[in-house]
DNA sequence: TTAAAAGTTCAAATCAATTTGAACTTTTAA
DNA sequence: TTAAAAGTTCAAATTGATTTGAACTTTTAA
């Protein structure tokens, strides 16, 4: 519904001969915005997105020009990827700059925000919630209280195992994966 | 750790007899960042322990004096939580004003933040990824670009069972679900 | 009825996350 | 070497999310 044409792209006077067409302008967005969704930027996913659908190492300043970002946005949005191993780069290639490929292993982003997730609360949380615990229980708190609070703790304690389950799962392709979700959905 | 004495705390004139202790704040701090970790607003996570650990009806200017919020913030957040059956209205009480209990669920709570993330992104990924392959088929994309667009799809439907599946958790009990995870952990 | 309390709405204000761009360092080709 | 290109850093600007509060509607007790 109103795609499937091929728009005129500006050029911007940079010597680009590759025209980015209308799917691909789409796809980039869909994708831009799925893996927001999952707790990255953004320019996260469209970065991915980018590198992604080409199927061959991009450089730096083309994938900067085409997602229209400064130099400082890429830089640290480029680093950030690598840093996940969601881009590998590319080191076989001998020009100037440096060339990235996508790692086309999906889980393993949404599975690398579970980690990141898991360092900055999980783990504090636990921590945190002994203390309010051991605090509550010599106060006045009332078993109904000190219950409640336990049942948090429970409930930190079963995130921390999803995402350990989710690491394992990391590994899998995703049909595999989709065949060990129905299965668990016929157990339920 | 700098914690387990009771502070006194100023009373602001208002009428209140319910003396807030140390371990109550930190307590409703630390749930507060785990549920905004979830996606929800910290606020959510503020009141809803607030009430979870009252463990008994409260209402709204009880809410709204001890956490510190508006009329406007308070009323909004209140029926967003009352809205996905996060907290339930007591209409027991013949007092003025509203009066909540917290719905011990919270597993309930994580899977209505999926729902509404489903809501909001997952479907309408799907339609917008089909058109795009449409579009991409018929213009010049590569065989292995179609092949990336079709993993993409995949990827949106694994988190649509992912959430199938959460939804089917939902009913169950932290530990009945806590010894579930850990059987998929060994078959792994 | 009615008027005070409770609840709602939403534009403006505040607070938080992201991006920019200029000054800097590092890399590279000649 | 060296100077141009590439990459980094971070304070300021921008953009986006959340909260406030005043004007409004609804509810309730007398």
């Amino acid at each position: 519904m109103g795609h499937g044409y091929v728009p005129t792209i500006p050029n911007n006077g940079v010597g680009v001969n590759e025209t980015e067409s209308d799917w691909f302008t789409e796809a980039i967005a869909v994708v831009g915005e799925v893996i927001e969704f999952w707790g990255f930027k953004e320019n996260h996913g469209r970065i991915w997105a980018f590198i992604y659908l080409h199927q061959r190492p991009m450089n730096t300043t083309e994938i900067r020009e085409h997602l229209s970002l400064s130099k400082g946005a890429a830089s640290m949005l480029l680093s950030d990827l690598e840093s996940w191993s969601v881009i590998l780069r590319d080191e076989s290639i001998s020009e100037r700059g440096r060339f990235y490929v996508a790692n086309p292993n999906f889980i393993e982003m949404i599975v690398q925000v579970m980690k990141r997730r898991e360092a900055d609360v999980i783990d504090h949380t636990t921590v945190r919630l002994k203390q309010v615990i051991e605090d509550a229980t010599i106060e006045d708190a009332s078993s109904e209280q000190l219950d409640a609070l336990h049942k948090m703790t429970e409930l930190a304690n079963m995130m921390k195992l999803m995402i350990t389950v989710g690491q394992k799962l990391q590994s899998r392709s995703i049909s595999e994966l989709s065949t060990f979700l129905h299965t668990i959905d016929q157990l339920l």
